[in-house]
RNA sequence: GGUGCCAUAGCUCAGUUGGUAGAGCAAAGGACUGAAAAUCCUUGUGUCACUGGUUCGAUUCCCGUUGGCACCA
């Protein structure tokens, strides 16, 4: 049985190293899945591998997209299961990590085969929150019974595919949980949260010091696309236009870090297939913990 | 040293004509099916600085203390 080892856990936490070593433990590369360090412009902003780490395993997913190009996850999912398919004939075991929730659970569950449409959602929320909320009853009465009424995310995307497929945008949506021909392992790495926040906060000031002012600066005039609606960027962005200096950005980015971090961590707290390993551990420790689990986990298949 | 002003939630402050208090921010909890580092929802008990007095009752009024700020010496 071939295995997929998903190493999760909110950003800042330290998933990058303990994946290296795991990867070089268990011989595989690492498949990224992270919605922003797919992107090959941002490198400090999204924490990205570095040239070093990139050298030491062969990672997938990192830097591979133009800021220009849309990417998402459905086509993360397609796209990693095409790349696992071919990668599990010469691996029993390869390593996942990342901390983009939805597109980890796009890879472990699946997400349904919504007809791919042309990427309208933008032009509907301009229609104003009133209007999307009148449309959604209109054309999903049981969605609407049920969606966060408030969200224009979520409704304008209701709305564009109800147009797109003729269909109530829930009458599509299964919750069925799709066979994988692999195994899925789950790890999380966690740690206290205050100690969590302050390598969050040291992060950020290290970003700075390492250019990340410059780097918003090149992508500046792309600002309004969906890859540089990213904590780092549009902070430093506000700041570009006057609204802020830039002490109180670099408070922001600190702060909507933390923010991504709490909402990653309420996210991955549902998920009860996951095992947790303490991130203070030292990691040989937690290497033989995973040994352990990839070993018992697999008896139970059997 | 003298005079005046201030002291209320983690922070900035509002307020109670005396019946033990509420905003913004921070923070916490939650949701999540192709923008997910996105988007959205919920949550306010705090010795009202400390001591004493007046009062049925004081965070509110009065005396004093401590700390801060301003002005005068």
């Amino acid at each position: 049985m071939k295995t997929l080892l998903l190493i999760l856990g909110p950003t800042g936490v330290g998933k990058t190293e303990l994946s290296l070593r795991v990867a070089e433990h268990l011989q595989s590369p690492i498949l990224s899945c992270d919605s922003r360090q797919i992107y090959r412009a941002i490198p400090i902003g999204t924490a990205a591998p570095t040239a070093d780490e990139l050298a030491r395993v062969r990672h997938y997913f990192i830097g591979t997209h133009a800021l220009e190009q849309t990417y998402n996850a459905g086509q993360y999912e397609h796209d990693a299961l095409e790349l696992m398919e071919k990668l599990f004939q010469s691996h029993d075991t390869l390593v996942m990590t990342g901390g983009s929730m939805l597109y980890a659970d796009a890879v472990c569950n699946g997400l349904d085969d919504l007809k791919t449409v042309e990427r309208t959602t933008v032009n509907l929320r301009e229609k104003g929150l009133e209007w999307l909320q009148s449309e959604v009853q209109r054309l999903d009465p049981d969605y609407w019974e049920r969606v966060d009424r408030n969200n224009p995310a979520r409704l304008a995307h209701c709305v564009e595919i109800c147009y797109a497929t003729g269909k109530p945008y829930s009458s599509l949506l299964t919750h069925t949980v799709k066979e994988r021909p692999f195994r899925i392992v789950k790890i999380g790495l966690e740690r206290p949260r205050e100690e969590l926040y302050d390598r969050i906060n040291r992060r950020v000031n290290r970003m700075i010091a390492d250019g990340l002012e410059q780097e918003a600066r090149a992508v500046y005039p792309l600002r309004k696309l969906n890859s540089l609606q990213t904590v780092g960027y549009r902070e430093l962005f506000a700041y570009f236009d006057g609204e802020y200096d830039l002490a109180r950005a670099i408070e922001l980015i600190q702060q909507n870090s933390r923010h991504y971090a709490k909402r990653q961590m309420t996210w991955f707290r549902r998920d009860k297939t996951i095992h947790w390993l303490n991130a203070n551990e030292p990691y040989e420790k937690n290497i033989h913990l995973i040994d352990d689990l990839l070993r018992s986990d697999s008896l139970q298949e059997e």
